[in-house]
DNA sequence: GTGAAAGCGCTAACAC
DNA sequence: GTGTTAGCGCTTTCAC
């Protein structure tokens, strides 16, 4: 540590400027003088600080995402679209998990700041007004990931959680022939569960299919309530012929619960989950799932921001990404 | 932005020193005096620029995270250990996927370095001299998680994978009477899985049970490797009555992959896993597995690297955390 | 308890 | 094509 540009400019009889010039790839050298440069870089060892840069050049090349928690399945997923497209313009990542509460969601937005971070991806739950306020306060580009804010201020990117929860509903209601569908909520303070909520409501409005209040189950995301979704349902006098859930992690709850129960899926039971993780492989029966592309919403997200960090043309700031249906055995008719 | 220590400076008529004082927190500071700078910050919402700190004061309060893929659960879980340590501490996580690739590997800690990170956490499959080289060469505390090197020259957290591997051979061996238990690894590339193997090996051979090749499968850590391995397995002339793993989702695998078979899981085949992810619960029957605690794994490594940043006492630089097999429903005799 | 001033290692005009 | 020279916004002696 410690070789500086000002030594190696020494060591290949150059200035400080040229040796920048070198590092930096410009292309205003004479191969000659470029050759002298690399050599003493290498001789010295000289590892450039980006540091120094960042403040010399108000640029730190690094973003930071803010993510509910890295060790779910589904937003790590998320986090390794943003990585690889990070990785491949050159940014680096300063990853925070925020649990989805405000006030740390604020404070690591400010902690990032204050690291002169170039741009931020944000996920969470809610999109209240105090986070646009902090965000047009940020001075740098905020997009939000998998996260809707009914304002439609910030760039985003995103699927339609409605029409794909109504998709999928209908889709189910084709199966069942006019049979009640049950459907197990994530928790309604997020925006997108409410979305999804929303389409499950006016799909059965929309398909004549019954529905009173007992038919929606207030889950909690866990593969736990899940299961007590199952139980909840299944002691129902008259049970549904279908669930439908906000995640395929509690799916995977409601097909073992029922399973415990003694029930049949899909013969007895359709279940359908929402995600389309790589847990829908590694059940049994195979879980039919709403199909929501994390990574590539992460992507996406990640390179709306270099665009809007380099100042490259953009179309829409507002992406709503393809959903689909995959149908596998846990629903048949 | 623009609003920096001088502006505040002079609208608290002090000096810049003082000014860093207060935002430092140093004690030398009359209250009067704090107080006014508190102020003027507050008003000029001044936010300290942590690239200019990290300059002056060669310290950026960041630490970088070489992993081999966030979006593998294993990993995100260990993620998330460090990070939860990391924010206690104040220190942002600079995070990167390798794929375990050792050129990318060496990349990244080298543009880490460029940021002036404090410190390294690595975690890969395997530890060559060319990383010991880069590492020592680093002038920073690298810390090696769940990662092992057989020079142990580096502090590392791990736990003894070959006792751990010995010991759920033994306790499965004691479940079924000397019969045969298959193993599938993981990638043999990497030293830990060279040390399960050599824990079954050895296992296999103290307790006197049947062995040849055929009973190990080359499995490469997926969920479908497993499925293959239950099929290889299941087909041989005298298949083996149980069936240990390297990783759970290869172990949800084999249990899938023995199901479709129309074989009963534990009647007619034990089955155990490795890690002890979320994953074992979810699953029908559930899987016993050998618990290897990530997100500890995660938290120590970054409790031990803030004490090396600190420059606390450390008792030991090699930590071994504890093991232990849980057992479930997929082992029974 | 507070201030002055010299860097930290680099970039970015601007000059030649 | 290359060098000179200000900074970037802070910390950190060293005085007082």
């Amino acid at each position: 540590m410690g070789v500086t540009i000002y030594d190696v400019a020494k060591e290949a009889n150059v200035s400080m400027a040229t040796v920048s010039r070198v590092i930096n790839g410009n292309t205003n050298v004479k191969p000659a003088t470029r050759q002298k440069v690399l050599n003493a870089i290498e001789e010295l060892g000289f590892r450039p600080n980006a540091v120094a840069r960042g403040l010399a050049s108000r640029k730190t090349t690094s973003v930071g995402v803010i993510i509910p928690d890295i060790s779910n399945l589904f937003f790590a997923e998320l986090a390794r679209g943003i990585e690889d497209i990070a990785s491949m313009y050159k940014y680096h990542i300063i990853l925070s998990s925020s649990d989805q509460q405000q006030n740390k969601e604020l404070d690591l937005l400010d902690n990032m700041l204050e690291k002169q971070v170039d741009g931020v991806i944000f996920m969470g739950s809610s999109v209240t007004s105090e986070h646009i306020e902090a965000f047009s306060q940020a001075n740098v580009p905020v997009i939000l990931a998998a996260t809707v804010d009914d304002s439609h201020t910030l760039p985003s990117v995103n699927i339609d959680y409605y029409e794909a929860m109504k998709d999928a509903v209908i889709h189910l209601s084709q199966q069942i022939d006019k049979e009640a569908i049950g459907f197990v909520t994530s928790p309604l303070n997020a925006k997108i569960n409410e979305m999804k909520r929303q389409g499950y409501l006016d799909a059965i409005k929309e398909s004549g299919l019954p529905f009173n209040e007992e038919y929606v189950y207030p889950g909690d995301d866990s593969y736990q309530s899940g299961i007590d979704a199952a139980n909840y349902f299944l002691n129902q006098t008259n049970p549904p012929k279908a669930i439908i859930t906000s995640s395929d992690e509690m799916a995977l709850g409601v097909i073992h619960g029922a399973q415990d129960y003694g029930i049949n899926v899909p013969d007895d039971l359709n279940v359908v989950g929402f995600d389309n993780t790589r847990l829908a492989n590694m059940v049994r029966p195979t879980l039919t799932s709403v199909l929501q592309p994390m990574y590539d919403i992460g992507a996406v997200s990640m390179r709306l921001l270099t665009k809007l960090l380099r100042g490259e043309e953009i179309e829409e700031e507002q992406v709503t990404l393809p959903h689909r249906i995959v149908v596998r055995d846990s629903t048949k008719n």
